[in-house]
DNA sequence: GCAAAAGTGTTTTGTCTACACCCATGA
DNA sequence: TCATGGGTGTAGACAAAACACTTTTGC
């Protein structure tokens, strides 16, 4: 089939940039690089690339993102594109942004020496090139959102976690506290946790029960829609 | 200042696609043309177009809207970039959807004959083109997301309406009914409506009050946070 | 006078908030 | 025995849900 009708449609370069999050008990963090290329080489950025014209956009942020972490697998999500004319002063590029949650422990130094990368908390961020600050921003409110609605936070800790591990965890992306009984009297009221047997004795002498997140249960109560926070 | 980083990359075709929504007092509608380019000549499409190298994304967005429906002052919002590979069999493009809210009544039938285009309720779509089936289904999930936390639903209704009308179309976005005095009570304890002194007298012997939305209530108590359904 | 939509209150239920003490343990 | 974090209950405020009758008016 001819498409005479697409030929003489510009064409644009389409980027993707990743906002990857992590958690290290305390605070959100993002992960950042050193551009490695012109215009803004050497400059703080999020990690991102091109798409390729034989690959979808998803397909090129995941390419990315493992290429970053050595991580399959990652929790992902579309942030929006972001398409304003001037916003890379190296061309007319276009950038869809996704933000991902990543375990802070599956990240090891080896990878940060390689990729030249490092953890910023999101109160203290360096400078970003183009308009990658915007993009944090935007994604720090969607992981608002998204956590008061969605499981996705549990991505962020370990397998296995304290309930104050889970609170600090909402207090730190909501940039508040919360009363330590109502925290857990909710969580525990939704019914998607797990509680183990065991307990974790390094932060406390009594020790802490650890939970783990149940996504069979999670599965049935999905579709009524949970509220967390 | 030369860019040689990216002068090898691929470029892709770059399309915006407009859901435009409309609301006829009793059900929400979708505004859809015939497309008047291979592939898919002749079905029923998102209004859509390519974005030029000279304009942001979201200029592209309004010009489509502009051209389709002579308004300027859309409310409009991105909704996502659909990126697969193989979702336009015409080429390589990649498509970034926003969704619209219109008045119904200022989409009048010169320009539906001159775009050839139509309003079909959600539950009646035909077929259509591509992935916009699916753009229009995400476009109702966030439209209903969107109208419980913000005024955006106001942009359906003329700019008197009366309360009747609101509930219907909160019905209408939702798909259920909700209880009249229950609504209504909610609705004005929110101080966003302005009643006025009117009445509409078409649809009932005793008449009811009209409301406007009040714009300047609502900037105040944006910051809060409104909660409306 | 009747049909058709407008308008209006109360009770019950559940959810959110605020708040403080005892427990278990290792050092 | 003491310092540290772990774990738990209750009362009051508020919001949401359920529920039905009277009013106005044009015909």
């Amino acid at each position: 089939m001819s498409i005479p009708q697409y030929k003489f449609r510009d064409k644009l370069l389409v980027a993707v940039d990743c906002i990857i999050f992590g958690f290290d008990g305390l605070q959100i963090k993002a992960l950042l690089v050193k551009r490695d290329l012109e215009p803004g080489k050497g400059i703080n950025a999020l990690m991102g690339g091109f798409v390729n014209s034989k690959e979808s956009v998803q397909e090129a942020a995941k390419r990315v993102l493992n290429k970053l972490t050595g991580l399959t697998d990652i929790y992902m999500e579309q942030l929006a594109c972001f398409g304003d004319e001037e916003r890379d002063p190296g061309g007319r590029v276009i950038s869809i942004a996704y933000f991902a949650l990543i375990k802070i422990d599956d990240y090891n130094s080896d990878l940060m020496t390689e990729h030249n990368s490092r953890w910023f908390p999101l109160d203290a961020l360096p400078a970003l090139v183009f308009d990658h600050a915007n993009m944090i921003k935007l994604a720090k409110e969607r992981l608002q959102e998204k956590v008061s609605t969605h499981p996705s936070g549990f991505t962020l800790l370990p397998q296995k976690f304290t309930l104050q591990q889970l609170q600090a965890l909402y207090e730190a992306i909501y940039e508040t506290s919360f009363d330590k009984r109502n925290f857990t009297r909710k969580m525990l009221s939704l019914n998607i946790l797990k509680k183990l047997a065991e307990k974790e004795t390094v932060s406390s002498r009594k020790g802490a029960f650890l939970f783990e997140f149940d996504k069979k249960k999670y599965k049935i109560l999905e579709k009524e829609g949970l509220k967390f926070l």
